[in-house]
RNA sequence: GCCCCUGUCGUCUAGCCCGGCCUAGGACAUCGCCCUUUCAAGGCGGCAACACGGGUUCGAAUCCCGUCGGGGGCGCCA
């Protein structure tokens, strides 16, 4: 009879600032397993470091995991039945065990100060050799210790390791990994200051929660033989590890600011859909057994599997983040993507804070259009500027060239002309007219309209005309913050400029 | 220095465990063409990789050994 046991997985930050994508793709991992196999995905504080945690930065971490998408079903705001899940409200629990150990003898105290060690450490690392602490404590008697401590002494714990023999896994990812206990020592479990060292409340919390899989980045790797050994001592049975590579940079060394954004708060700023990001980072390790590459989160979750995961580190690639970001964007419905836009737009000043019907009705098909090809929502703003802004007194380089041709001044003359006594202007009518030019220029295709678009956008490139002058057309006659200019204000401002007067 | 992990196109990767189907597949980027009213989008096509050296084998990207490269760790940080 084979019964199995649902999975537990577990995150377990450290709240010392944004959450990084690295640790954002472990926590993925770490969720998706759970959410595909029915488990349960716990999230835990690891704030025992006094130093460097702080409460804000906690709610930072809620916040995007929850933007992210990745809710747990334990954690410190939800509860459970094996909290508390924050470090800093366990210390009992760390207590109680480390004198289960130091009663059976597998701990002791251990009274070096930090200096000495530390300069013992410098000392075999300059001499070639492995830097493990001595043992000199090793031998103190749990009464002596005591005592000592009672004197006012400050002693750390330390555990009890064997000094030859191997430990070894079966890491899910890596298979086969062992190491040598020379080389380990005895690791400290609780700080002189009486806090947990990482090592030991990570084993402590981890089988008090019942964590059957951990998953973790590969920079753990080398602690888990200490943990091992932890479980040993406890004579508990260990959870299943699976250790994930690093994330990169572009220079192959770990990524960091200097590579651009690398916390998840920062591609949320950016306008990054947190669905593509999910996407993106299952993919930095792992790869769907089909070759499709845009997933949608249920997608994942229903093709993760920790087996495909492979072992080499890589590297962050943010042209790839945001193609798949446009494709994310592309499966939006239209209220969708102008909801997320207006942020945007109202922040550079584009559109008020009350959005009247009419105006929303616009910014809808506006967005949809100009949203096409961008990488992201912050490009937004100065996408529109096509619209708001029709300066055609600072042309750009290209679209001066453009106008500076005999065949392209015929073509203008020709539509100030045609639109000099006009007060309504659409498509249909651009249309008729851009006809007669042709007819009666001669003057086709990109000789005609290219010269025609720059009178219109006072720019080289941009949205089709077709697409462009309904847009205008309609903007113009709404109350935007910045006016959207008409049309025919348009190619009389631009006719005045360059003295192209419609003669009478 | 020592220990551990790792090495397929510029990048993410498939293939590797269970050698032949691999003249190594896909995607991003790049280049070219098509479409088009420029650009973009889209379509089509091109360039481009098994780190190196030895084995084993009829046959190796795939198995073994070594070299070199990259990363991580060696904390009273997590």
């Amino acid at each position: 009879m084979e019964k199995t046991e649902a999975i537990r997985v577990r995150f377990a930050p450290s709240p010392t600032g944004f959450i990084h994508v690295g640790n954002a793709r472990t926590a993925l991992f770490n969720w998706l397993l759970a959410r595909q196999k029915g488990g349960v995905f716990v999230l835990r504080v690891e704030d025992t470091d006094l130093e460097r945690s702080k409460e804000e930065f906690e709610r930072n971490l809620l916040e995007d995991l929850r933007w992210l998408g990745l809710d747990w079903d334990e954690g410190p705001d939800t509860g459970g039945k094996f909290g508390p899940y924050r470090q800093s409200e366990r210390l009992e629990l760390y207590h109680q065990y480390a004198k289960e150990l130091l009663e059976k003898g597998q701990a002791y105290y251990c009274f070096c100060p930090e200096e000495q060690l530390e300069k013992e450490r410098k000392k075999a690392l300059a001499e070639g050799r492995s830097p493990v602490y001595s043992g000199r404590c090793r031998n103190i008697s749990l009464q002596e210790a005591k005592h000592r401590l009672e004197a006012g002494e400050k002693a750390a714990i330390r555990l009890k390791v064997p000094d030859r023999g191997l430990v070894r896994f079966n890491d899910l990812v890596r298979g086969e990994v062992e190491f040598d206990l020379k080389l380990i020592g005895d690791p400290i479990i609780v700080r002189s200051n009486g806090m947990p060292a990482y090592n030991f409340s990570v084993v402590i919390d981890d089988a008090l929660m019942q964590i059957t899989h951990v998953i973790r980045g590969e920079d753990h790797i080398s602690n888990t033989p200490r943990q091992l050994l932890l479980y040993q001592a406890f004579g508990w049975q260990p959870p299943v590890f699976a250790h994930l590579s690093m994330v990169m940079g572009q220079d192959n060394t770990r990524l960091s600011k200097r590579h651009g954004a690398t916390s998840v708060d920062q591609f949320r700023r950016e306008g990054v859909l947190p669905q593509a990001l999910c996407n993106y980072l299952s993919f930095l390790g792992w790869s769907p057994p089909e070759g499709k590459e845009v997933l949608t989160p249920g997608e994942l979750v229903q093709l993760f599997d920790l087996s495909r995961v492979n072992r080499s580190a890589a590297i962050f690639d943010y042209e790839k983040l945001y193609w798949l970001n446009r494709q994310h964007i592309k499966l939006l419905p239209p209220e969708k993507k102008l909801e997320l836009s207006l942020p945007y737009l109202q922040e550079a000043g584009l559109v008020g804070k009350e959005l009247p019907a009419a105006e929303k009705e616009w910014l809808t098909t506006a967005v949809e259009l100009l949203l096409e090809g961008s990488n992201k929502f912050s490009e937004l703003p100065q996408k529109f500027s096509l619209i708001f802004d029709f300066k055609p007194e600072s042309l750009e380089e290209e679209a001066a060239a453009i106008i500076s041709s005999d065949s392209a001044r015929k073509v203008l003359k020709a539509l100030v002309e045609k639109t000099a006594g006009l007060i309504e202007f659409n498509y249909d009518l651009f249309a008729r007219i851009t006809g007669e030019i042709k007819k009666e220029t001669g003057i086709k295709g990109k000789e005609l309209y290219h010269p025609l678009r720059v009178m219109l956008t006072a720019r080289a490139s941009g949205l089709e005309l077709d697409k462009f002058i309904p847009l205008i057309e309609a903007g113009a006659k709404l109350n935007f913050p910045r006016p959207v200019k008409s049309s025919l204000q348009r190619i009389r401002e631009f006719a005045r400029l360059i003295n192209f007067e419609p003669e009478r």
